[in-house]
DNA sequence: TTTATTTGACCCGC
DNA sequence: GCGGGTCAAATAAA
């Protein structure tokens, strides 16, 4: 397998980013613009709606592209499905089985049965935040070796009402700024529908095909917190199989264990009960919409036909939302 | 009363 | 044998 060059990662990466500034940027401008009452009249200013969404559109599609150039090279695979774009290292180790034959203990006798995850199975958020719009519910936590903070271990909400056998686990990694690690491990496999992103899209609007999505998650006692922006995503990647029998995985998240004071920094509205939300603080909102331009995932973009990835790697799990992208790059250099 | 979290115990993989 | 992931009883919160 050909790998391209320290040049040629430089190359793309410049690329990426500036393609994902410019998307950015076409993406405060349209919030900006979405923010003005319709009644001005004057919604568009110079640029319009409508341009100002294709440019978003274009920087996704070419962005991907760049990235579909390491992809080919089998650096990474990219996967647009479920509205989240995500990136995936590919696993170059190789795969192994397990022995599945152990006896079944009892009920009362399997506390700590697991089998070890395969940690190329899983993927990998650095984040200042560990929201991500789904319910989950704690059933562990432990002091890891080498490791300031505990590591909080996470299951989805309906584990047992729908079998959904997502999990994840959070550690803190810094103190200051606060910066937890997130791994999540298989897909969510419940009809969460609560916990997925309501899309506020004008019922007018030509620009319904595009399907931004302004919110991530609705309100729950423990998603009443916005997500700050995600300072980089690793993600690793799929091949061998090694869970129990997880194999599917969503981006999601949970406020508690962790420092409560810090996730307070960033509180939010819900935009089911107060509508659309307003300008907020430190400029998450900005983040928070580029990173809801996942949903374009349902938009043909420019040589790509993101369902055909959507299908192709339906077993992956490495989520990385807009936002991130930026911070991901010097990663894959 | 119900639901969520904490925490020590348990067991497996390395 | 150690470290890590999960279980489940106890406890807290809603």
């Amino acid at each position: 397998m050909d790998l391209p060059n320290p040049q040629q990662l430089r190359t793309i990466q410049e690329t990426v980013i500036g393609k994902l500034l410019k998307g950015k940027e076409s993406a405060t401008q349209l919030v900006a613009l979405l923010k003005k009452p319709r009644s001005s009249g004057d919604r568009g200013g110079s640029v319009s709606a409508e341009e100002l969404a294709l440019q978003i559109s274009r920087s996704f599609s070419e962005s991907i592209s760049a990235f579909g150039s390491l992809e080919g090279n089998g650096i990474c695979q990219i996967v647009a499905a479920d509205g989240v774009v995500r990136v995936s290292s590919v696993d170059r180790g190789s795969s192994k089985t397990s022995d599945n034959g152990r006896k079944r203990l009892g009920v009362k006798d399997r506390r700590g049965c697991y089998r070890r995850r395969n940690v190329a199975q899983s993927s990998i958020i650095v984040s200042s935040t560990v929201e991500d719009g789904h319910a989950w519910r704690k059933y562990g936590q432990k002091e890891i070796l080498n490791t300031t903070y505990p590591r909080c271990y996470f299951r989805c909400t309906h584990k047992h009402d729908q079998g959904c056998k997502a999990t994840k686990q959070v550690q803190r990694i810094k103190e200051e700024p606060v910066v937890y690690q997130t791994t999540y491990f298989g897909h969510h496999t419940c009809s969460d529908t609560l916990m997925r992103a309501p899309q506020i899209i004008s019922d007018t609007d030509p620009m319904d095909s595009c399907l931004l999505s302004f919110e991530t998650k609705a309100p729950t006692r423990q998603n009443l917190l916005l997500y700050p922006n995600r300072v980089m995503t690793t993600a690793t990647a799929t091949g061998n199989q090694e869970f129990k029998d997880e194999t599917q995985s969503d981006v999601s998240d949970n406020k508690s264990c962790l420092d409560s004071s810090t996730m307070l920094q960033n509180p939010t509205t819900n935009s089911e009960t107060s509508g659309p939300r307003s300008s907020n603080v430190n400029g998450a909102y900005h983040e928070e919409v580029v990173s809801g331009m996942h949903s374009c995932s349902s938009t043909p973009l420019q040589g790509l036909d993101m369902e055909d990835f959507s299908t192709k790697f339906d077993d992956l799990d490495d989520h990385l939302l807009f936002g991130d992208m930026a911070g991901l790059l010097p990663a894959l250099s």
